[in-house]
DNA sequence: TTGACAGGCAACCGTTTGGTTGCATATTAG
DNA sequence: CTAATATGCAACCAAACGGTTGCCTGTCAA
């Protein structure tokens, strides 16, 4: 998920997705200056990812956000380093006055 | 700073400096199947995203986690995309019925 | 039925990435 | 002083990445 968030693109194409639900490839195209392919391998990516879900309806394809995992991994993170802010103050004092 | 999170060994060094703050490189390295110069290259990557700030002692280097910008992001990208939450179910509703 | 439209698949390509080896520099211990 | 230790710097390499072009498939409309 870390990695299909670290590309410009992919934000962009989340960014859109928040902006304006329910878009087919198509549209998420217009206005990117990149091929309808490359815009076809980050919806991949994302979906692969689980940060963007899909429904076919003939032939489109609709595109939806799925905010959960991204909401679900940063509590996570914020939770898992939240605790060191403090102790790390505290480790560096320790370290330089040992000195 | 979501490429510095890319990659697996970046987040495991970040989970080491959580787990014990204030190492220098070569503690950072033992345990890790990889060249000191890798986790170095590693290193200098997480302190320009601002995750990993470092205190020079001596021929040592003091390596403590920045949990700041994470939570600062996580919060924002949180709040970013909470709003659409409801919203894509709707339109996801909506989109189907207009069949 | 046929043409236009939406999307999928695959090969290819330059650049970036993660990692290595080898050597240089700086500091501390004996 | 000298040797060992801690780190920095640079060149190099295979693999992954982001993107392209070209072609194929499936669906809808006239």
């Amino acid at each position: 998920m870390f990695r299909a968030l670290a590309d410009e693109s992919r934000r962009a194409l989340l960014d859109s997705l928040a902006a304006q639900s329910a878009q087919t490839l198509s549209e998420l195209c217009s206005g990117l200056s990149m091929t309808r392919q490359a815009v076809s391998k980050h919806l991949a990516i994302l979906e692969e990812a689980n940060l963007v879900a899909t429904v076919k309806r003939g032939r489109e394809k609709l595109h939806y956000l799925n905010p959960v995992p991204i909401a679900e991994i940063a509590n996570r993170w914020i939770r898992k380093f939240e605790r060191t802010r403090v102790d790390a103050l505290v480790d560096l004092k320790k370290r330089l006055e040992s000195e």
